[in-house]
DNA sequence: GTAGTTTTGGGCAGATTGCTCAAAAATTCA
DNA sequence: TGAATTTTTGAGCAATCTGCCCAAAACTAC
């Protein structure tokens, strides 16, 4: 029993993920929250807790969102190289069309509170080597199907393409198009995981054995 | 004439930069700088103009000591291939080994100032491209000496190249170990430039023809 | 020494920060 | 209806923030 909840408290966390994901963690006040989702001060703190803990409730509606929905893909897709060109495809569409200049709030996240960054760690770092540990096996699912030559190495490739994600997310962030974009994973996939085709090879040497 | 200061300017400069490269912009106060600097409110406010305007001057120093540096040890060494690997060692070094969790500042404040970045775009938009400019500058050197295959586009892969450093810097400052990022920087430089030696692959395919 | 100039330290003003508390309003159960 | 529980509301707290000012100290030029 009790009074009711004037707010939809789904909706409100949605529009904080969307400020902190603009503005950041410090850039973003009780204030602003206030404005953006419409209640007041005390409700916020009544219903979430200090900001901290609010931001971290905002973590936690933002993996429910992004990344294990592209992480559950990653394992519905065939053959596993379609599926990785898919995880970048969507993580692209994410850090991009929803909003400008978004990133990957996690990646944010990270960069800006790195030096606080034991208090998050289990936010945080966990996510990135849970998605690293997917890509690995993904590949290794390319070596079965034979979508991914078996000469590819699961763990440093993994590590790479990781790496790859981490810079699409920041150039999202300082706002390169989404076609800038494309053609970096394009190319970097190419080299990485399809021996014979590679954009980034000018087309008059692609008489090349695989 | 007048009184002359009691601090060393480029000392303090050092302290403020390395201040403001852990913590971020918003989370260093003015009382940070303080106390990190040893020198009064009045004597920043006097000698280097507010927050904003500080920061910038330490934006201009860390690139003197940082990407200047590089960019010109780019030009510098032969071949051009080994130009493009030793600036990449320089980039895992300047962002692990003077402090833990440092990553690079331009690429920190990017990402934390993104909204506003309009107000800092020469700063740091234009840094980033010149760095894009200066990579496929060289590997056209690379297809001149011999050292790079003429069959890799200079602006496609420089566009990788820099989006591989932004990986690099972001992981950095998650704490990767100095092993780490260099295996991934082997590892993409080889898929991405080198064409007979691919250290993703698995030695068992080394017999291909070059 | 004197005048002019700059640094320095302290402190102040105004705004903003995150946060709390008590009372009012709304809902459920008895 | 009345008691219990929860949310909302608004006022306000203590602390911190940035930015600036002012008088005193220190230094240079004359």
């Amino acid at each position: 029993m009790g009074r009711t909840p004037e707010f939809d408290r789904e909706d409100v966390l949605d529009r904080a993920l969307l400020l902190f994901w603009q503005k950041g963690f410090h850039a973003t006040s009780i204030r602003d929250l206030v404005d953006v989702t419409g209640l007041g001060k005390a409700s916020i703190y009544n219903a979430f807790g200090n900001k901290e803990q609010f931001f971290k409730t905002v973590l936690d509606r933002y993996a429910m969102q992004s990344e294990q929905a592209q992480l559950q893909r990653l394992d519905a897709v065939t053959p596993a190289s379609e599926a990785i060109r898919i995880y970048f495809e969507d993580l692209i569409r994410f850090s991009v069309t929803i909003g400008p200049r978004l990133g990957c709030l996690y990646t944010n996240t990270a960069v800006e509170l790195a030096p606080r960054l034991e208090k998050m760690e289990n936010y945080l770092k966990g996510q990135f080597e849970k998605t690293e540990e997917r890509l690995a096996t993904t590949i290794r699912r390319g070596h079965d199907d034979g979508s991914i030559p078996t000469s590819v190495v699961p763990e440093t490739t993994a590590n790479i393409l990781l790496n790859l994600a981490f810079g699409i997310r920041v150039q999202a962030r300082l706002g390169s198009s989404e076609e800038k974009l494309r053609g970096i994973v394009e190319g970097s996939m190419a080299a990485l995981l399809f021996y014979p085709y590679r954009s980034n090879l000018a087309h008059q040497s692609e008489a090349r054995s695989a």
